[in-house]
DNA sequence: AATAGAATGCTAACTTGTTATCATTTGGTG
DNA sequence: CACCAAATGATAACAAGTTAGCATTCTATT
């Protein structure tokens, strides 16, 4: 699936320990959604964390003329929620269900009260936005510094790295071309030049990089500044 | 001046109590920069915070072929440092002075010492990394969604929320051009248009709003979403 | 195996943005 | 006060991306 944050953007359990995790999923209900079934609505005051135990959910906002523009798609493990928790926000984005979608809601209250109570768990949200701001950041910078075939080449290596496969991505062409911000018929030309270049192998609803060390060279080649490793750290 | 973040970006004393923000600011040792001074460098591994006491800051990446992208700029009260304390990478800009310019620099061992003492700490840094997070996805999504001028003018009103004076601007219109995404001769014609429309007066390195409620009408107009109020929630 | 819907490929006219260049304006400096 | 460097304004040739439309390919489902 496509996504802005989701390259590389951990779960709250990886970030916590199977403990806390534990408790905090203990929190609240679960509660089953069905296809293009509405979650929250921009605009809602309803405060409180949504993780996602199955299943995946489309965040982003609905025009009033009536169009959609999708900000991002959050697949199993990952959570929405903060900004009404630490932030006082009402909800920012429209989410909805994609296909059938289990998710656990925790409230306000019994929220707060473990998260007063276990310092790890601030730690761990810390972290979690953290990465959130450092990914953002980073295709941010890449989208005004690189080449449009580069950043893709990039975003491609990134998606790979979060796959169960990594040499074979699943997305529709269609979704690459709205986190590039690029029209579809772009993101076509830009994934040829890849396929030229012995880079990408196209298919239907799905890329394969056949040569994963390739293509790191030869973004690496292009992207003009010296690479920054990017392990999380432990916690200490 | 321009910045990414900055746009309504927060100080971290704004977001912890007065004691707490001064147990801090005691920590490390402050230092002095002159003018372009680096104060660090990507790739460097010191871990530590770094809190802008007066002056600014330029955040890039400086390209191997000699070209420099700034990321965004910090003022004063802003800070540095997050994702080498917390995420463990080493640092992932470029960073120099900005004029004459004054920092407090604090050391992963008495920071990390504060931080386990005082649960608040994190409860600060949280809000503040989410402050940013949410910034750049508003900032993203604009990008993606409103034609050019609408966003023009919603950024323009953003750092008017930021501006000591709120009906004037002081920045270039390269910098402006650099936020967008765009040229310098696009982001003139694009400024252009609002002029015309009566909603700036282009100035010398400067740029005016007359009449921001006309402005906030121009852009609610145009925006095709519901607003939402964004203040902070008062820490409980 | 036939079929329908979805995804991808392709083309062409059109719009927009860029680069490059030079003129003009501005504000600080000697 | 004259001058200079920086910032802005303006133009034109050029490049790139978009929209719209239709053809083709693929996959899942009868």
């Amino acid at each position: 699936m496509l996504d802005l944050f989701q390259l590389g953007s951990p779960r709250i359990a990886d970030l916590i320990s199977p403990e806390l995790n534990k408790k905090l999923m203990a929190l609240g209900e679960a509660r089953r959604y069905t296809d293009g079934e509405i979650i929250h609505r921009r605009g809602d005051t309803k405060v409180g964390l949504t993780i996602v135990k199955a299943g995946a959910m489309r965040v982003g906002v609905q025009g009033v003329d009536g169009s959609f523009v999708t900000t991002t798609i959050f697949g199993e493990g990952q959570c929405i929620g903060e900004f009404t928790l630490f932030l006082g926000l009402p909800r920012t984005h429209d989410v909805s269900a994609i296909g059938d979608c289990l998710l656990q809601q925790i409230p306000e209250k019994p929220f707060m009260a473990l998260f007063n109570q276990e310092p790890e768990l601030a730690r761990g949200l810390l972290s979690l936005s953290l990465l959130r701001t450092h990914a953002m950041i980073e295709m941010a910078d890449d989208f005004r510094r690189l080449p449009k075939e580069v950043h893709l080449a990039k975003v491609l290596l990134g998606m790979s790295q979060s796959a169960v496969n990594p040499s074979e991505i699943h997305c529709l062409q269609e979704d690459l071309a709205f986190m590039l911000g690029v029209s579809r018929v772009s993101l076509g030309k830009l994934l040829h030049k890849l396929q030229h270049a012995g880079l990408v192998t196209l298919g239907y609803r799905k890329i394969q990089l056949p040569d994963l060390p390739k293509l790191e060279n030869w973004i690496e080649e292009r992207a003009l500044v010296s690479p920054v490793s990017q392990q999380t750290k432990p916690s200490q």
